[in-house]
DNA sequence: TTCGGCAACTACAACGTTTTCGTAAATAAA
DNA sequence: TTTATTTACGAAAACGTTGTAGTTGCCGAA
């Protein structure tokens, strides 16, 4: 236990613990040469204040919750990366939590946020969020809340996300241009926006080319792995299977590259593949991945920054900012032509 | 903020501070009418207690901190899964830090841990850790230590590791066994006692099949990945080229893909390639890559539970454990004889 | 000489819990 | 009936920091 408190210091020097602790946040009402007895002594003697005597007394705890849908995901932890980079850099500290995909688990872990622990939220839903009540909660208590990728529409929250009906169009496009003519969509959670988006792209390049959505070409898959494979499995191995897929998460990539192995189905000569994924391996896959990639690290610092500019300006209190960062489309052999 | 605390309730039920207070911990001096009344009245009031005060004044605060080189590394990230499953479990709460393979940064994390912010923390050295003063310094404060993976082998805490000498003999002599004769080992920093079990194995393993260990052979890399690419170019463009490479982490598997995809380098033909690694796209890459895998969410969920059952028991002090956790040999094409 | 003003400090309450030490009433033992 | 003991609660003091509201001594101005 750290022993070393303001009140030791205090009698030390022959002061009291209100000149101390003034003097060691350098307040101008004491002096030069106090300031410096303190400092000397504080650091000899290794002080170091008490962070939860402090968040006590002023409300505030420079503590932020993240609280994503799993860890062992490129996309995730590069996000993780950005956002404490910008928060040590702040001097703020950051609590992980997991949903693990659960509607269930985030709630608890939102309630459990309403204690005041920590001063704001950065939050990806997860895929089974259809409810969001646990969140208002967190900012009818004042609790500010910044939602990344996985963004709810419905919520008035400053939101970073990514151009998905976009490149859910220009995944599609690309394909086709590739030459496919039966496009299928691989998806997760239909209640998340970006899984919408992303299929509203698909559609949209489909009628764009005079292509038809056939709604057995969308494949809705969710958190169990063995599920999905079953699911791809099973439409590769129907009567009219695709010639070409946009898996909207890189795990459903991963699959769809099982199952064809399994089914001696060839990629690309059998089937194109393009996936969002942020896989550091996709150049390396066999053949590499062609995927649409997000900037994920820097939306991650992005989050951060917006909800650190909430958490220190008082005044100005905006009520919603998007922030936009458009994916990049990375070519590889899994769609050759 | 969360304004509902002890003292409204106490008001509302005509009840002292201290009866709520122990009504809500379910203390045996209040009578049951009288805790239900609380009970109830705390769940309509949503009640939260506010955990600063409680830590304040239990110097506890049911929260742990993880401080590891990097997360974007799917044997991290795993390991937090594992850490944060058993904590959420426990009731405790996880602060995570990223010390970006930087000696600098991890001490100036731990400092920042001795003001108490946490009851202990779970560690994975990084690459340039020489001197652990800053660690014995936690232990000093009485926070304990877990360390996992990158251990440090000069201080007495628990560890959880797996079994690296073995598996790095077991690796370079499955090379030898695929018909290799110049193995190569790329390694990171040698401070790190993982990185020197593992060569110890390699070199083992050489001594054992009457190969001798060329100091050319060994590769020290470092956490710039385009010095790493410069430096494994190199070995593959010199004179005595290697026909077998061992790689310490998974980082560097990856980028003698990449330098032998510069190069025309055939894999397994012209080199074989097996690497320290919980890629989940191993089996995917082109070759699939055989790997020795470590079991990283149990070593998280491992370390996790070593450090609660620390932080729980008061009376029995165990001065040391060591969990040996093995790692697991799988074989791809990447060593096809 | 007195008063205002200032510089440099101190005293004390507050933040919301937990815990120690009481205490009143009710019950049991003598 | 008196004395212990138990049951169920309350008052108040922590925990370590910070903010408000003084206080003291000193200087310059009236």
């Amino acid at each position: 236990m750290n022993s070393v408190n303001l009140k030791q210091l205090a009698r030390e020097l022959n002061l009291s613990v209100s000149t101390v602790s003034r003097a060691l946040r350098d307040s101008w009402e004491i002096s030069t040469p106090t300031k410096q007895r303190v400092f000397d002594l504080a650091k000899k003697m290794n002080f170091q204040p008490n962070p939860y005597a402090s968040s006590l007394r002023k409300h505030r705890s420079r503590t932020i919750a993240v609280v994503i849908p799993e860890v062992a995901n490129n996309f995730f932890a590069l996000a993780i990366k950005g956002i404490e980079t910008v928060a040590r850099e702040k001097g703020y500290h950051v609590l992980i939590y997991l949903t693990n995909e659960d509607v269930a688990e985030e709630a608890a872990i939102a309630s459990s946020l309403q204690s005041g622990r920590v001063d704001g939220v950065i939050l990806s839903l997860c895929g089974s969020s259809q409810d969001t009540r646990h969140l208002l909660e967190l900012q009818q208590r004042n609790i500010p809340l910044v939602f990344f990728d996985r963004v709810s529409e419905g919520m008035t929250a400053p939101k970073v996300m990514t151009n998905d009906q976009e490149s859910g169009f220009i995944a599609t496009e690309h394909l086709i241009q590739a030459g496919c003519r039966r496009v299928a969509h691989l998806t997760i959670s239909m209640s998340l926006s970006i899984s919408n988006k992303r299929q509203q792209g698909y559609e949209d390049a489909l009628r764009r080319y005079d292509q038809g959505v056939e709604t057995g070409m969308i494949i809705h898959c969710g958190k169990d792995d063995a599920e999905n494979y079953r699911l791809i499995r099973e439409l590769f191995m129907s009567e009219n299977r695709p010639d070409g897929v946009f898996a909207s998460v890189e795990k459903l990539a991963v699959q769809v590259y099982h199952v064809c192995r399994e089914l001696g189905l060839q990629i690309p000569r059998d089937v194109k593949v393009i996936s969002f994924s942020n896989l550091v391996t996709a150049s390396l896959l066999n053949p590499s991945l062609t995927t649409i990639a997000q900037p994920a690290y820097d939306m991650g610092k992005e989050a951060a920054t917006i909800l650190f500019r909430r958490l220190e300006k008082k005044y100005i209190v905006v009520p919603e900012d998007r922030v936009m960062l458009p994916a990049r489309l990375e070519v590889r052999d899994s769609t050759m032509a």
